[in-house]
DNA sequence: TAGATTGTTAATCGATTAACAATC
DNA sequence: TAGATTGTTAATCGATTAACAATC
């Protein structure tokens, strides 16, 4: 997120700023930046600031941002469709070297540039290409499969979007993200506004202090 | 989540779990279970667990599931695309009843069923469907506006898929999903594992106990 | 009654933030 | 030197979890 952020500060021609002007555009309290800074190292400087392209580079040299990282995706719905398209993941150093999907009907089409394989692929792509990255769009009841198998095959590093929780050995990063329950979350916000605001149709909710 | 594990449990016929048992299928300790459930009441039976259906039912209650929410989706590129035909969304009592974009080559073309609409019919749309929840899937540039718009109409609660940090007024919930920063955590996960392993190439890293 | 399991308390843990000495 | 701002400490806050009395 700072990086992000600081990108657009460069983008926007600043070139100097404060832990507060950086805090603001993250987001985030001052302290708070300026703590996690303190985490990579000490490249501010006091009664100054930070200078941004300087904390930029620092920073992207810091969480990899500079390596490409070959991934392949697995389950080629919608979703699979768009975050094969999606342009955030190639400018940011992710190389979708394969798509992958059960179902033969989808085999061979081409999306994105890339032509859909047999899921029993997955073993010989990883092996090619070194994949360490895989990002699982599946239905929810095959998630664990296709986890199982991409562990096997020496991934450690899983982007889950199936509505499943998955079980994986230690040493695996499983990172997920469920959309809808998203949705839930702020629908459920929603209702407390009505209910807060007297609407009869509102359910009596739990306490406050516990959100 | 604790809905979606015991929806999973119903459909494999169990008809009672133990906190234990729920907490394992939702992938979280067993007193944080039970400390949540009591925050909705008292459902449970000491020394037997739960009825799973009539937690179930307790949870979709006080989370407004049951109700129809209908969502307006702003930006229709790949991700607008796959969100508007995401089934999860439709099952879990969210209707896509608009999809809004800027630019007018996309207009009137049909996605998921539903016709791109142009952005500027956002106030007609939201007042005619009583829309409360907008989503934003436009580049980062575009976000601010989208945003300032789908309050001034009276939408209060913005789930954002752009790569922007969005000012809005208190009282306007915004929930954040950002593929790529997901991806990326995932990265610098690796990169430490190859830095660990004692990979030359690797970057010298931050104190673990940062992370 | 004995065993099991909840609901809740109190302890622990970690994350956030205010405050400020260091220093540009 | 005076003002500004970092890096870091210590306080605060909230979330997680162990432990156990309540009770089925």
């Amino acid at each position: 997120m700072y990086l992000r952020a600081l990108t657009a500060l460069a983008e926007s021609g600043i070139r100097t700023c404060s832990s507060e002007d950086l805090a603001v555009a993250a987001g985030v309290n001052s302290a708070k930046l300026r703590k996690d800074l303190s985490y990579l190292g000490s490249y501010g400087t006091r009664g100054v600031g930070y200078d941004v392209d300087y904390l930029r580079y620092q920073i992207a040299r810091e969480i990899g941002v500079t390596q490409d990282w070959p991934v392949v995706i697995v389950g080629i719905g919608n979703l699979g469709h768009a975050l094969a398209n999606y342009s955030g993941f190639r400018s940011r150093g992710f190389r979708v070297v394969a798509l992958l999907d059960a179902d033969p009907h989808v085999h061979d089409e081409l999306v994105a540039g890339v032509a859909v394989r047999p899921f029993d692929d997955l073993e010989a792509i990883v092996a090619e290409h070194g994949v360490a990255i895989g990002v699982i769009a599946t239905p929810a009841v095959a998630a664990q499969n296709v986890a199982d198998r991409m562990v096997a095959t020496g991934i450690t590093s899983i982007l889950n979007f199936a509505p499943a929780v998955l079980a994986v050995p230690d040493g695996v990063d499983v990172r997920k993200v469920d959309l809808s329950i998203e949705l839930q979350i702020l629908a459920y916000h929603e209702q407390r506004k009505a209910h807060d605001a007297g609407d009869p149709a509102a359910v009596p909710g739990v306490e406050e202090a516990a959100l």
